[in-house]
RNA sequence: GCGCGGUUAGCUCAGCGGUAGAGCGCUUGCUUCACACGCAAGAAGUCGCAGGUUCAAACCCUGCACCGCGCACCA
């Protein structure tokens, strides 16, 4: 056993550990090891984006996965974490694209066409591809990074692939021209959830259009979009509408385009129950290419659909040559202006309504009629059952509302993005005109069900490999939605289809841990997923993380820089440090403001831990030597006693995926417990020169610490490992159950019946040893009073009510500081004066030679009597209370009239000494 | 509009039917031979508001207010 240094350090001691469990293979998982005895515990890691960076999110999220597995191993499960990386379509595309135009390399990426810029991002992707991953690891995350996964990996791939043709031919996916979001800036369409609802404040527009039967007349419209007015193909009217009824049948003359012949721009009015009388007019423009609603009743009235714009949001011809190529807000300035023009501008007022956003272009989304795919969710129901029975777990249970709402309300899923990086959809499309010809070149081996003849009447394929005849097909130029890669992910990483050891030993998975803002994007579709290609639930039990806010509970954000680098964190304070901090303050359920001072809690925290070790180090002797419970003391009994209750509250906290209530107990137990009272008691008893009694404290000392080191160390993986070896507690264990490592001991079971009996550890022990820490406290109070130096010794005196062991006594003269302890019986009475106090044990004197001061201490005892009489009025009203004695169960009526027996001797008690100052 | 959270000490949060708790911050004393990233003592709260249930409510019920989030939306 080497020495400790004096202070921890952290960063050197975290990587000499970590290395040394990779070298070991202590994260890599063993199906074949799995068996009755030693059942298997997995959980997927919500897979970052491949080119991110490590953020405060992913601390908490990583840590907690870490805990659950860290504590599975040490109960001697079969454990596999399982990490890997996400492409993340849009993002990853995005941000290559923007780095190589600030590097001049190209303006858009038409520059370069894909294959050249698929060969960027890769090239991208292996450069910054690994760094989360390194990330994770300082943060001590105990994934296998043997089985680490991309969501592009060629394997993975074929999965996506295999899926998508098994749904293309369940005929689950179809292709149709629909009103999708498009995202100007990504020039993609967009699934309803990537669109995030935002207010605005914009300007209601009025403006008139005349009734082209009737000259002169007018009609009003209200809009808050007139740069669309160029797409109207009709006019819209309440069919109940006393007012505009008559008008139905008539037609309109649109304003815009100005240029355009006034008969072209004839629109009828129509009825449409769509529409609200009274919202604005009553009177709503239809503008079917550019509005989700509009559509609809162009529909239902055979509209024309007039496109104005381009794909990148900007006013194409038809929006007219006022309008044409300015960007769809600059071209709504210009068309107020033309209105304007013409007169037919009536009033614009300030307005407030909710705009569709790209969630990651954060600009407003554009609906936009397009062809794209789309998938009708499978086996729906038994992933609704599965969550609404119970059988899957969410925590907090709260979120399966909100999934049940959701699965309730299923729209089709978009899964084509207009993206160049991601898996390219496996569709061919024929190119000739013969289509019983290409029936016949595909082959006799092709099921009926791969070809398709779509809704445009084109002929498609759908394989996962191209037809043999690749010039007369041409594959689909789009990608797939990056979830509907991850949807897959709980099983795909595990080498399905093959039914492989991994994928029989550890699918489905224990638990997942992700953040409820994914609840729709990930978790409904994996479960799903889940369902409909393993026939089983990917995972049992789903805990939903808070969001890390800021101090002002704002969202981190990179545009607000409010996001604290995590490695930075672990730099100065140490990757243990940053867990326990995040994890004390994480409470189940609620969102976590994020300070750093938290971490600084951490950091002391491990250095308590440190300097506690340090002290059991510095008294020597031998490590673990036995416990004789003929020589242990009442401290000794009490922090055995408070060691099973904090390895019985933490043990249920972890179960209940309570990680913040862990955290506070061992906190709780291990500084105020363990630090503050039973290691400065058991000074007396290192100092006693009794050599039974030193060598059975310090038994007792390193039964504790190897314990609390065991509960610690799913917490503080790095910390606690050192101390274990530090301290010599893997001396005499099996190599493989802590021998080697502290990360594959065993967890502590609670001391139980037995070791209580062997031990004699009782109840009343625990309240012994807390009265005596109550005559301690009272203790410290006079001196406090008296404004007697902490560090200055002074004699105490002490009358007990029944008689005390001289060891108590010491114990009790070593916490007080005191010179001396005087124990004196009952017939002996203190001089004038002398500060007292009461305690459940008995009278404690400060005598002050010398400097007796019956006033100040008249008045320090006539505040406790104060307050004594407060508590009596407070108890007695109660017990005064006919009801309350009646109707209360008769338990809480005798602790009621026993605080008042107790409050009155006190008073009594205190009295007497107040008397005594005077006499 | 519907739904879900939250409102407890200056700050961040536990407690969820029977004597109001923690950490930080603050005040005071202490370089006491593990630790000043520490030790000790302390100040500080009509538990958002109003009703109700109960012998008893911070805790259960009903309304209301304010903050946050989600879903759906009327141009």
């Amino acid at each position: 056993m080497s020495e400790l240094p004096k202070t921890y350090e952290p960063q050197a001691i975290e990587e000499t550990w970590y290395a040394r469990w990779l070298a070991d293979d202590c994260f890599t998982a063993h199906p074949e090891r799995v068996s009755p005895q030693r059942p298997a515990y997995s959980i997927v890691i919500p897979p970052p984006n491949v080119t991110g960076v490590l953020t405060l999110g992913h601390v908490l999220n990583n840590t907690i996965q870490d805990i659950l597995a860290r504590r599975a191993r040490m109960l001697g499960k079969e454990v596999l974490w399982l990490p890997g990386t996400d492409h993340a379509g849009i993002a990853t595309q995005t941000v290559v694209e923007r780095t190589l135009k600030k590097q001049g390399v190209i303006k858009h990426r038409d520059d370069l066409g894909r294959e050249a810029f698929l060969e960027k991002v890769w090239e991208w992707k292996e450069k910054h591809g690994g760094i989360i991953i390194q990330q994770l690891k300082k943060l001590g995350a105990s994934c296998d990074w043997s089985r680490e996964r991309f969501t592009m990996d060629p394997e993975y791939s074929a999965c996506v692939q295999a899926v998508f043709v098994d749904l293309f031919q369940k005929g689950a996916i179809y292709r149709g021209k629909r009103m999708v979001n498009w995202c100007p800036v990504s020039r993609t369409a967009l699934s309803d959830e990537e669109v995030v609802m935002k207010s605005q404040s914009g300007t209601l527009y009025h403006f008139r259009v005349e009734i082209a039967e009737r000259p002169g007349t007018f009609l009003t419209i209200a809009t808050t979009r007139p740069e669309t007015i160029s797409g109207d193909t009709g006019i819209a009217v309440n069919p109940e509408d006393p007012r505009y009824k008559e008008l139905i049948g008539l037609h309109a003359v649109r304003p815009l385009p100005v240029e355009m012949p006034r008969a072209q721009r004839l629109i009828p009015i129509l009825g449409d129950a769509h529409v609200e009388s009274s919202f604005g007019t009553g009177v709503l423009k239809v503008t079917p290419a550019h509005d989700k609603a509009d559509f609809e009743i162009g529909h239902r009235h055979q509209l024309p659909v007039l496109d104005i714009m381009n794909p990148d949001g900007s006013m194409n011809a038809a929006a007219g040559e006022r309008l044409a190529g300015l960007d769809r807000f600059e071209a709504r300035k210009v068309a107020v202006e033309c209105l304007r023009e013409l007169e037919a501008l009536e009033k614009e007022e300030p307005y407030q309504n909710n705009v569709g956003y790209s969630e990651r272009a954060d600009v407003p989304v554009e609906p936009r009629l397009s062809q794209q795919w789309f998938l009708r969710y499978p086996s729906q129901e038994a992933s609704r059952e599965v969550v609404s029975s119970g059988k899957m777990h969410f925590y907090p249970e709260r979120w399966s509302k909100v999934y049940e709402h959701w699965m309730g309300n299923l729209q089709d899923w978009c899964i084509s993005r207009q993206l160049w990086w991601g898996h390219r959809i496996p569709v061919w499309y024929y190119r000739g005109t013969d289509a019983a010809a290409a029936r016949a070149g595909l082959g006799e081996s092709v099921p009926e069900n791969c070809v398709r003849t779509l809704e445009d009447g084109s002929l498609a394929y759908c394989g996962t490999a191209a037809p043999a005849d690749t010039a007369l097909w041409q594959q689909d130029s789009d990608v797939l939605d990056t979830w509907f890669s991850s949807w897959l992910w709980p099983f795909a990483t595990m080498g399905w289809p093959e039914k492989n050891p991994t994928l029989q030993a550890f699918y489905p998975t224990t638990d997942l841990v992700t953040g409820p803002d994914i609840i729709f994007f990930w978790v409904a579709r994996m479960i799903m997923a889940g369902f409909e290609y393993c026939d089983a639930l990917p995972f049992k039990n789903v805990y939903f993380t808070g969001i890390i806010r800021d101090k002002q509970g704002r969202k981190m954000s990179k545009s607000l820089g409010n996001s604290p680098d995590p490695l930075d964190l672990i730099a100065k304070f140490g990757a243990d440090a940053l867990r326990f901090g995040v994890m004390r303050s994480a409470p189940i359920g609620q969102d976590v403001l994020f300070d750093e001072k938290n971490v600084e809690l951490g950091r002391n925290f491990c250095t308590k831990l440190w300097n506690a070790a340090r002290f059991r180090q510095m008294q020597g002797g031998a490590t673990e030597g036995e416990i004789r419970s003929e020589w242990l003391s009442t401290d000794d009994k009490w922090i055995l006693l408070r060691l099973d209750a904090a390895i019985t509250e933490v043990s249920a906290a972890l179960d209940e995926y309570r990680f913040s209530d862990a955290a506070q107990t061992l906190y709780r137990f291990f500084w105020n417990e363990y630090c503050d009272w039973y290691v400065e008691a058991s000074k007396a008893a290192l100092n006693s020169g009794d050599l039974n009694r030193r060598d059975n404290t310090l038994a007792v000392m390193d039964f504790v610490l190897a314990h609390s080191l065991r509960l610690f160390h799913p917490f503080l993986p790095f910390i606690t490992e050192e101390l274990w070896h530090g301290l010599g507690f893997n001396a005499d264990l099996p190599e493989s159950l802590g021998g080697r490592f502290l990360m594959q001991a065993l967890w502590p079971k609670p001391l139980g019946a037995d070791f209580h009996a062997h031990y004699g550890l009782l109840p009343e022990d625990e309240a012994y040893a807390n009265a005596r820490f109550e005559v301690v406290s009272a203790g410290r109070v006079l001196r406090r009073d008296f404004n007697i130096a902490s560090n200055k010794r002074v004699p105490f005196v002490f009358q007990p009510a029944s008689p005390i062991a001289p060891h108590d006594v010491e114990v009790i003269r070593i916490l007080l500081n005191a010179e001396t302890l005087e124990n004196v019986g009952t017939e002996w009475a203190p001089p004038k004066g002398t500060p007292t106090a009461l305690t459940p044990l008995g009278k404690l004197f400060l005598p002050l030679t010398g400097l007796v001061d019956v006033e100040a201490e008249r008045e320090r005892l006539g505040k406790e009597i104060t307050k004594i009489e407060q508590e009596l009025v407070k108890v007695r009203a109660k017990l005064s209370s006919d009801t309350f004695v009646s109707g209360a169960p008769a338990a809480v009526v005798e602790e009621h009239r026993k605080r008042e027996t107790d409050w009155e001797a006190k008073l009594v008690e205190i009295r007497r000494v107040t008397d005594a100052l005077s006499s």
